[in-house]
RNA sequence: GGCGGCGUACCCAAGUGGCAAGGGAGAGGUCUGCAAAACCUUUAUGCAGCGGUUCAAAUCCGCUCGCCGCCUCCA
């Protein structure tokens, strides 16, 4: 398995610290707003991630963070006039209720940076006793230039830096670059005793701390979005590794942003869309399939007709499981072999194989979907040559736990086909309850026993103009929910 | 200004040296009472442009053009 590494910039082979074990950590969210599609991509790519690791038989210890106590959350709680941490409370609870209707898993540890203010002060008085870190009336701050691999991951020199100078200076500060490990409180503002006075961790620290109470003080792979890289994980790292004196994380993984209109979607320009407004208007699948479609480095360009696209992919997916379905309950004691059963049973052999290099390969979801599309059509072209006999329900069944498989890797086509109608009734508002279409289906098809042709298609035109198409089969007709529209 | 990335068909999108995945849209066809679905054929002698390296380049190197990101909070 390869992953490709910020801190290297190229991909390389993942060799866990500890054989058999995978510790992650992923930036979670500053819980003082609701979340965005953005977080729906960092977290659904790094859920995959983990779901794969595992999938490849890796005990995976995944920790994703919650920052409860930061300056946005106490500005927040200005604003609403609440307690602070009423808003940190309130957006945890609304991240939850995001990630679940995604059908994002929780990770095996889900700290809190307020559950963490012991192992942070320790850290912090460390780097203070080893001489990286200075107080300065209340307030800690780490000495960049003490750090000589500082830059390393965002692969940036101190001193250019220094000449840009768009860093906000605080005269008091040895230097611009320097960073709050540890921030004084005013009153009336959130406080922890500390060695340094009443005061509140600094935005990086939370995350050194703890990584190094659940993953130790190396662990392999970190994550978050690019926008992180600097200055949050290049902090991170400049902590961590000054304190431990070991190197902190082995493999740096940034996933790319979502674009509106090729600008990165973002709370300044105020060109996003929160999770729950998406979600109104699409499956959660549409939207887990829609990420999954590109790499996960590459920006994404979000549009309703992407979406749109995803959903109709999604929609052949499930109906040729209804196709498989229907197969496998058709009982056959005749044996038909046909010529398309060769190649079929070639693909459904190295498909595994194949799906894995994919997603060995930097987790290449975007391949690994195609790979799927591909054995889709294969089956349905199986399918079309009518074969019959125990070796083709075999062939088919296979097929199916094949997809069932890899689907379930990418948490995708997780659904029963009839869940997926049931969901898109919903998403597009189809006017019908079920009753009314199969009432309809009942009435035409006496119509069609009676070769009334222009009856039946009144009754299918009418079904039809709702957005419900109906399929004529050898016994029956059965209805499914049209996409475009 | 510094650093990084991207540009593949009508659209989306894989592909880091060896015949250009996959999906959507379009056209034609098979099947069907007609449809739908499915399948087949078709749509890039070509990968922003120009040079170079190589037996071989979308892929490596150089330059040019265009777009974007980070350098400040950001997934």
């Amino acid at each position: 398995m390869r992953v490709y590494n910020t801190l290297t910039g190229k991909k390389e082979d993942i060799v866990p610290l500890v054989p058999g074990k995978i510790g992650m950590y992923a930036c979670g969210v500053t819980v003082y707003d609701v979340c965005h599609i953005g977080h729906a991509r960092s977290a659904i790519v790094f859920d995959v991630m983990r779901k794969y690791l595992r999938f490849r038989g890796l005990d995976v210890k995944y920790v994703r963070n919650f920052t409860d106590i930061d300056d946005k959350i106490i500005n927040r709680a200005r604003q609403e006039g609440v307690r602070w941490d009423e808003v940190a409370k309130k957006y945890t609870d609304e991240y939850y209720a995001d990630m679940d209707r995604l059908g994002v898993g929780r990770a095996d540890v889900e700290p809190k940076a307020t559950e963490h203010i012991t192992e942070i002060i320790a850290i912090v008085r460390g780097l203070v006793e080893k001489g990286y870190a200075y107080v300065l009336d209340g307030d800690v701050y780490f000495e960049v230039k003490k750090f000589g691999d500082y830059g390393k991951l965002s692969k940036r020199d101190v001193e250019d830096m220094l000449a840009g100078a768009r860093v906000e200076v605080d005269e008091r500060k040895r230097s611009p670059m320097d960073f709050a490990l540890w921030k004084s409180s005013k009153e009336g503002e959130p406080s922890w005793e500390s060695p340094w006075g009443p005061g509140r961790p600094g935005w990086h620290i939370e995350c050194s701390a703890m990584t190094m109470k659940h993953l130790g003080e190396s662990f392999d792979i970190h994550g978050g979005g690019a926008d992180l890289i600097f200055p949050h994980h290049e902090n991170e790292l400049a902590q961590s590794e000054a304190f431990t004196g070991k190197p902190f994380v082995k493999y740096w993984v940034h996933n790319g942003f979502i674009t509106i209109d090729k600008e990165k979607m973002s709370k300044s320009l105020g060109n996003f869309f929160t999770i729950k407004e998406i979600l109104d208007k699409f499956d959660p699948e549409v939207l887990r399939f829609f990420l999954l479609s590109t790499h996960y480095r590459s920006p994404i360009e979000f549009s309703d007709a992407s979406l749109r696209e995803a959903e109709v992919s999604i929609d052949r997916y499930y109906t040729t499981w209804i196709r498989t379905e229907d197969f496998l309950k058709e009982s056959s004691e005749k044996v038909k072999t046909t010529a398309e059963e060769k190649p079929f049973e070639d693909l459904l052999s190295s498909f595994m194989d194949k799906f894995k290099e994919a997603m060995d390969d930097d987790f290449n979801t975007a391949l690994a979907l195609g790979l799927i599309f591909e054995l889709i059509r294969e089956a349905n072209k199986f399918l079309d040559s009518r074969p019959s006999g125990q070796k083709a329900m075999e062939l088919i069944r296979k097929a199916s736990d094949l997809l069932v498989q890899s689907g379930g890797v990418l948490n995708i086509f997780n659904k029963k086909p009839d869940e997926w109608y049931d969901a898109l009734m919903l998403t597009k508002k189809i006017p019908f309850s079920k009753a009314d279409i199969l009432e309809r289906i009942r009435r035409r098809q006496e119509a069609r026993q009676r070769k009334d042709w222009t009856e039946a298609d009144v009754i299918r035109k009418e079904l039809e103009d709702q957005g419900i198409i109906l399929e004529d089969k050898k016994n029956g007709s059965v209805w499914r929910v049209m996409i475009n529209r």
